[in-house]
DNA sequence: CGAGAATGTGAGGCAGTCCTCACGTTTGTC
DNA sequence: GACAAACGTGAGGACTGCCTCACATTCTCG
């Protein structure tokens, strides 16, 4: 899996299109799938050659690979502002802000689709989902820790916080696979997490 | 998609033969996943000789359909099972014993894993577990509407029963991915569903 | 403006997979 | 036991897709 080193861009133009490479490989992983995508197809989409694709990324997967950092990095930089917040505001409102954060990013982001139609594939690429996944959870927690005047034991509240972001999960992706229903999906998220979290937290 | 027809098998070592393929097919699908598993894989695994695959299967695909064909009259039979006492039985425990069901159905069949690897591949295959999702869903909304004392309009209905569906779905998928925790996770599966399916159905 | 560095290109080598088919083996029947 | 039908086999044809590399183009900077 280590990659062979490739020339870093200097030049403005070739930045751009290292860009409109992944935004291309982003669009076809996310109809096609990992597999069934083809690098000149990839090529073609970003309106350049396979040359310069391979210029840039050493092969197929670090092109997934890429857009999976890029998207890990984006959904964590809203994870973050909602978390800095996790003190003052009630689970509650921190809660119903995050399903629409999430909500919204999901539907805007294209990178989103690739990743979760792709997440399960490869063992290392799988391993970063599930460690991001894993990191919300923690956060979760620490929040029901701070806000619950009930005593739950450590590892319950683990099982609790992983349950909720995984629910979550499956919920926005249930919303993307249904838009006309999107609206009403998330809606009924929020009400299924707080009455689930409601149990422990009040 | 149209498949060419295939020798149906009348010696009884035939039909076992092909047993074996596809149960071979099953385990390399779901280790693999349907593009990277190959038919020499499944072939070996089956112990005997792709000639072998394609005398009884037209193509690949054809393998991940006949699989998904058989999980999903399996389950189907599960569920059957559960509904016919859906009158008797009072929701909560109906939703307990389902969700135990099928979190230990999950657990034994091989074939499962397969699927749930897979089933968002082909178009057409995938229309076949979202059928059969929908068709859950329909199910749970029966129930669901004759145990109710409160009115809900049928519109609501309907998501509330998907979005049962699809939690329960996706929290037995989290089973399967952490073995240690499964029995704590299905336990929780229970405590989510009865409070948001309460909210409706009291 | 000109030299050299950076960048862009795409035909084709290479590796790998799906599936066929001509031939060998086993089973059933009289 | 002999013949036909059913069955099993695996080398190889046909194809596809990843990635390289020798050459063309564009940019930078004195």
């Amino acid at each position: 899996m280590q990659e062979p080193s490739r020339r870093v861009p200097r030049q403005a133009r070739s930045k751009e299109r290292a860009l409109r490479i992944l935004d291309a490989a982003a669009h076809v992983f996310a109809e096609a799938g990992l597999e069934a995508a083809t690098t000149e197809a990839i090529a073609a989409r970003a309106g350049t050659s396979i040359g310069s694709v391979y210029q840039f990324f050493p092969n197929k997967d670090a092109l997934l690979g890429a857009i999976s950092a890029r998207y890990f990095s984006r959904v964590g930089a809203v994870f973050e502002g909602l978390m800095a917040r996790a003190d003052e505001v009630p689970w509650q409102q921190l809660l119903d802000e995050a399903i629409d954060a999430f909500a919204a990013f999901d539907r805007k982001d294209l990178d989103f689709r690739a990743v979760w139609r792709n997440w399960h594939r490869s063992g290392e690429f799988m391993e970063t989902g599930l460690a991001l996944n894993r990191e919300f959870a923690r956060r979760a927690e620490r929040v029901l820790a701070s806000q619950s005047k009930r005593r739950v034991p450590p590892k319950k509240r683990a099982l609790v916080a992983t349950i909720a972001v995984e629910a979550i999960s499956a919920m926005l992706f249930l919303a993307a696979r249904e838009p006309e229903r999107a609206r009403a999906i998330v809606a009924e998220t929020k009400v299924i997490l707080r009455l689930y979290l409601g149990a422990y937290a009040r």
